[in-house]
DNA sequence: TAACTATGTTACTATTGTTAACATATGTTA
DNA sequence: TAACATATGTTAACAATAGTAACATAGTTA
């Protein structure tokens, strides 16, 4: 019995180790609101930030469920009022990151002039720029682990994304609607911008002898995937 | 006190459950080989290989260091004298994996005539069929998480897979080493396929209303990332 | 104010990876 | 063959995890 006590004051005291290390990185996150010391605020737009970045940080296998409290600085069981799991907490991560990733596509694509090859190669450098600028984020939303249940809807927000390099790759063909051709046109491009950013985010880059420049591989194949200016007409 | 006895009696009680599980699926195993019952014989083998089956049947996460032991028929701690950690056990799956598709790579370029399209596309073809085959291995195969220390020791094997990409490229243009033209023109090649492979294992190929048949799209982007025949030379 | 609902907490369960201390089989040398 | 060393197992324990149940409090509405 005396060993159990001991037992239960070492957690304690490590416990207390921890407490003050997550104390200190919950003073620089930004927005802290302890309006009521008991009710958070946001509790689940915050748990999704401390995932985001813990999953930035450590990988998506080093983040716990349990960090993500102490950085929000709620109770292990507190989650489990905003998300059935910690897959669901995983997933919204992935929504989110989808979400960004398909603004940036538009913003990207709407810097240079439409249905052009600049366009559509600004489309696929923003792509493999998110996936080397959040790998671990990246690499959740195109998994079909985890997402238990939710597969449905991430794949409808993930279509949003891909809708923005079809309807420039449907400008560039001269196509008012995506057609079929536009569709068989796209999607080696988007395949081919996939790879490179497994691979660049996997470190298989440097496998070859000669260095890669991503944006000059992107544009590259950009070029030899789509039918030269000249042949832009329906086969 | 008599809470704890009743504690300890109910998780005796669940073990047992799951042993029986377990001895069951044992069964189905190839070779068990109990010839002293407390040495096993190939306790590193039969691990890989408990490990290669747990992770495609439940996804690497669903892997469990625990189930791979049960599995073998040993206790939790013996992984240890021949892995130092269950990353490290990932890692010989993954080098197992990256052997795996070397081989049938060489294999199936060797079944078409040396340095045409067809073998390249076939290597093409054997790569994306081992990630249908073997989605999470192949996961597993490229992603630097785990792999703790061995991260070069896995590069040099997936060296030995791409090389076969290589001379494959290098016979088709002509050239008798692997030279900086070979090497670019074979690298949006493993891009492209590698890009396919991971949409197709992520289950994001309906997201185009056309379905993709992917030897197709293989043999396509093939053709259309290659030099024509007749620009057979050193640009 | 009273009742209801949303959102926290503490305490606990079952499971995991990993280590330490111990035990036994196997191979080598006196 | 006996003694030893090494490789390879075992049991018992630790620390951490995801998730659940029972309870508590804040905020909202009748």
């Amino acid at each position: 019995m005396l060993l159990l006590l001991t037992y239960v004051r070492r957690i304690n005291f490590r416990k207390g180790i921890r407490r003050k290390k997550i104390e200190a990185l919950r003073m620089t996150g930004k927005k802290i609101q302890k309006k009521s010391a008991y009710h958070h605020g946001d509790l689940r737009g915050q748990l999704i930030a401390a995932a985001r970045r813990l999953i930035e940080e450590h990988g998506p296998d080093g983040f716990s469920m349990s960090d993500a409290c102490r950085l929000a600085g709620v109770s292990t069981a507190a989650p489990y009022r905003h998300f059935s799991s910690k897959n669901d907490l995983l997933t919204d991560v992935a929504k989110d990151g989808l979400q960004r990733l398909g603004a940036e596509m538009e913003q990207s694509a709407s810097e240079h002039p439409r249905g052009s090859i600049e366009s559509i190669s600004a489309i696929g450098r923003v792509y493999v720029a998110f996936a080397i600028r959040e790998p671990h984020t990246f690499r959740l939303m195109f998994s079909t682990r985890s997402h238990s249940g939710r597969i449905e809807e991430l794949k409808q927000v993930g279509r949003g994304c891909y809708g923005v390099l079809l309807a420039e790759v449907a400008r560039y063909l001269g196509e008012d609607d995506i057609t079929e051709w536009v569709i068989k046109t796209a999607f080696p491009l988007w395949t081919q911008v996939h790879g490179l950013s497994f691979l660049a985010i996997d470190g298989k880059l440097d496998v070859t002898s000669f260095p890669v420049d991503i944006n000059d591989a992107v544009l590259l194949a950009t070029q030899r995937l789509l039918p030269p200016q000249d042949e832009r007409q329906k086969p």
